[in-house]
DNA sequence: TCCTTGTGTGCAACTCGTTGCATAGGCAAG
DNA sequence: CTTGCCTATGCAACGAGTTGCACACAAGGA
């Protein structure tokens, strides 16, 4: 359900449509909610269905025309029950560290490159964000002073960037590990 | 397709059934990879039935009888396979920070005591990692030295406290702004 | 001219994952 | 002796999420 929710908080910050929102959910809010399009289209409709969005056709120039979704009044009430109710802690799910333990069966030097790609491609999302949080709030463009909206966003942000930080010293000590059993005897 | 990795690898680390698979993956294996005992249970028979896993019934005396399933040739030459190739990076789902967003559009305030129950549920899974790791790894009883398998346990465990650390330190900012914002007047 | 890229929406089929329920025996506490 | 918990396996139904494909039009480059 939790996705549901997420549409509501994007279209809160901002309405738009279908297509909209998957771009946004490949930005933004899908740095800790992804979603397709597929899966936003399907919802979408159903939410209009039960009267927690309202739908407005816009014609535009040079493009198709789109399907601009807004919250209703009953949106924005489901969306404030779901969050005066509890939701239980993550559970975290990292095939990495399925392979990490798998490769006590396997050769754990063959992971080295593995994890490299991994820990790139965590440095790249780290300097993202931090782009951002210079673009958006720490910046001179930023507004000044930050809104409610402003703080909770960059909350969440600086969120985004100590789990990166925190990947990429764990990624360095997983390789510092490869390293030191490739130069070991192997075996089960 | 990654639960069928997270079994391999717990069924090379010990044969069981699907029961005791359920209850590993309370624990251990559970910390980054989740699942019920019904996935579990319709996954081994597909597994079974792909000859990944051969399957053994084990009388007990008072308690019912059990299927132990242990890894096959095929089931190991599938494990090492995947290792080899690339698994795209996680992308993250967490729930809380959807609602930390969306509480820009409600009471920040009542988000506190929510916060705090994670914050609190965080810092016993903190507690419980640190308490096995010092069990298993770094305490008199360990093995010494440790073979491959804890190497990699270990790291992976390692992994789990960073995260609970890092994530601790986060809500506590999460604390601090929202009591901040709460001192502060209300508003979109 | 054709091919790719981008905007915009959507169906169909599938797998993954959750929830509720069912069965069945043993064991322990009230 | 009944209630509840533990071990142990499983079905059925549903919801969540992925993958592949399709259509339609516009813009730009080869």
């Amino acid at each position: 359900m939790a996705l549901e929710h997420a549409i509501l908080v994007s279209l809160l910050e901002q309405p738009g449509s279908g297509y909209e929102l998957a771009r946004r959910f490949e930005r933004s809010i899908g740095y800790f909610w992804t979603a397709t399009h597929q899966q936003i289209y399907r919802v979408l409709k159903r939410m209009e269905g039960d009267g927690l969005l309202r739908v407005r056709e816009v014609a535009q120039q040079g493009r198709p025309d789109k399907k601009e979704y807004e919250v209703a009044a009953p949106g924005r009430a489901a969306l404030s029950q779901w969050l005066h109710e509890p939701v239980e802690p993550e559970s975290i799910r990292h095939e990495l560290a399925v392979k990490i333990r798998g490769a006590a069966f396997d050769d754990p030097a063959a992971l080295i490159s593995e994890v490299e790609r991994h820990r790139e491609a965590h440095r790249a999302r780290l300097a993202h964000y931090l782009s951002g949080e210079q673009r958006d709030f720490t910046g001179p463009g930023a507004p000044q002073p930050p809104g409610i909206r402003q703080e909770l966003q960059h909350v969440v942000l600086r969120g985004g960037v100590a789990y990166e930080r925190m990947t990429i010293a764990w990624l360095d000590d997983v390789l510092a590990t490869l390293h030191r059993l490739g130069a070991a005897p192997p075996g089960a």
